[in-house]
DNA sequence: AACCAGGACGTGA
DNA sequence: TCACGTCATGGT
């Protein structure tokens, strides 16, 4: 009887986060993650900020996303992050030999408006020394938790940098936790707010379908909808999810 | 005018 | 292991 109801169980938060998943993306629409600025091949042509939806990626897009991971480290993307991306591509800093080369107080002043800027200009020079000796391509072609174990031992990568990196960069199907996350399902009496991160990613990881584009897609989605609702000043009650599904949540 | 954002690390208990 | 302090800009 006590298996039955936990197979039970088993089922019902299988279908919770999918279904989650599909009122968050009927609520918000496709958020097309990870913003990236375009290259237009035309020099002095740099957009103004990064856009959403691109789609193939190349190298440096895929370079672009893995510095904004690091620059958005407790720090809003927008407009903190945004401009500081935007910054590095009028400087043409988005390249691993560049990042290498450059003076940190020069660098640390181009990133200024993501915070924590001599840090994480660092921590930049940190991921471009690394690359220099792991190409894009080599951990493309790696088992995801390998890559993962690698990206790990990189002073100022920690989980939810590492695993954004692996899915958005990288395309990599891993789930990533962050504050949001937490905060929501924890909410959601899911799991509660301070258990471990492997642990919460393998809740998701083995209720889902691996695939990049849904991992993609959700990890967004818990963003606009945390910004929304899940700010520390807001009350949690107001969350539609939780008064759509109050009571309903075995577990 | 405090408070907080798509964290991570170092330290001392 | 755990509870804090630190890093810093820009918007509300």
């Amino acid at each position: 009887m006590q298996i039955l109801c936990i197979i039970i169980n088993m089922e019902n938060q299988k279908k919770f986060l999918l279904k989650i998943y599909e009122d968050l993306f009927e609520m918000y629409g496709s958020q097309g993650w990870w913003p990236v600025t375009p290259l237009c091949g035309c020099s002095g042509d740099i957009p103004d900020k990064p856009i959403y939806g691109i789609k193939g990626l190349n190298d440096k897009q895929r370079l672009e996303i893995i510095f904004g991971a690091i620059l958005t480290q407790n720090t809003q993307w927008s407009p903190n992050v945004e401009k500081a991306i935007t910054e590095l591509n009028k400087k043409d800093m988005i390249g691993i030999k560049k990042i290498i080369a450059v003076n940190h107080d020069i660098l640390a002043n181009i990133i200024k408006s993501s915070g924590f800027f001599n840090q994480k200009a660092d921590r930049l020079k940190d991921i471009a020394e690394f690359l220099r000796n792991n190409s894009l391509s080599k951990l493309k072609g790696m088992d995801l938790w390998q890559a993962r174990e690698l990206l790990l031992v990189i002073k100022g990568i920690g989980k939810e940098t590492a695993d954004s990196i692996l899915l958005y960069a990288l395309e990599k199907p891993i789930f990533v936790v962050d504050a949001y996350t937490r905060r929501i399902f924890s909410n959601l009496k899911l799991i509660k707010i301070d258990d471990n991160y492997d642990k919460i990613q393998k809740m998701f990881m083995d209720n889902l379908d691996n695939e990049v584009k849904l991992f993609g897609e959700y990890h967004a989605l818990l963003v606009k909808h945390g910004k929304r609702f899940y700010q520390k000043k807001y009350d949690n009650s107001k969350c539609p999810l939780l008064r759509k599904y109050a009571g309903n949540l075995s577990l």
